[in-house]
DNA sequence: ATTTGAATACGAAACAATTCGTATAAACAA
DNA sequence: TTGTTTATACGAATTGTTTCGTATTCAAAT
């Protein structure tokens, strides 16, 4: 196995690896003008979350000019299967069923959605 | 709307509440000893984390007698809810289907389960 | 050259969650 | 009664996360 790195980031590392998730590389400023637009923070604080994510090995930054540019490290598809996998055994006691039933009930779902999971359903039953 | 406790309990106090739901009205010893077969911890431990929880409103309890009686006042169904909701928003952008296709993508799913979530999403586009 | 602005580094406070040791009270059996 | 077991109460250490102030460095503009 690859050395695998802890994949349980917490939730504001999450809200900044979304962000590089969608934008791919980026300095804390880009990241900090996002943030700030759902919350309100500080500068550096925003900066000293990158450096420990740094640390911990979940993003990977470019240090040759004066401006960092940060990375993500951590996998999306990965960390999202470990966090919906959690959330089944923690919350739904291991019932991924259980877990579909419970998001679709509510957050409603379009129709279009609705018909794309199917889709997604029979690819998968064959 | 009702005066509404916090939903959104930590993941120790999670696996209490998993269990108070469950099993009904528990003693400290009760939930214990069933937490202790998936971990190591001291008794205090949970005491004092269940004591936690009843000054936050999570539990109620019985002190008529010398053992007191634990009971879950948050509402299984809704914290649930809140907690998928929140991670539909945090972790898949708001898409319930990217969700439920995370889910589903692994093994966690058989046959069975796929069959009656087909059936529920057709119950649903009606 | 000097000033100004924008960047990083870093320590430490503030807060939150978890863990456990010790004190004490009640119930019960010898 | 006295000792043992089984509770609760509660303070406090530990650990983890978030937040921010201050120092310093670098580069660009004046």
């Amino acid at each position: 196995m690859a050395a695998s790195i802890n994949l349980k980031p917490t939730e504001s590392e999450l809200e900044i690896l979304q962000i590089l998730w969608e934008k791919g590389n980026c300095t804390v400023r880009d990241v900090h003008e996002i943030l700030e637009k759902s919350k309100e923070s500080g500068y550096t604080t925003t900066l000293k979350l990158m450096q420990i994510m740094h640390e911990k090995g979940l993003v990977k930054r470019d240090t040759s000019s004066k401006t960092h540019i940060y990375t993500a490290l951590l996998n999306q598809q990965k960390t999202e299967q470990h966090l919906v996998n959690k959330m089944i055994d923690n919350v739904f006691n291991g019932s991924a069923a259980r877990l579909v039933m419970q998001a679709l009930g509510n957050h409603t779902a379009s129709k279009d959605e609705i018909d794309s999971i199917k889709k997604y359903l029979d690819e998968l039953s064959k």
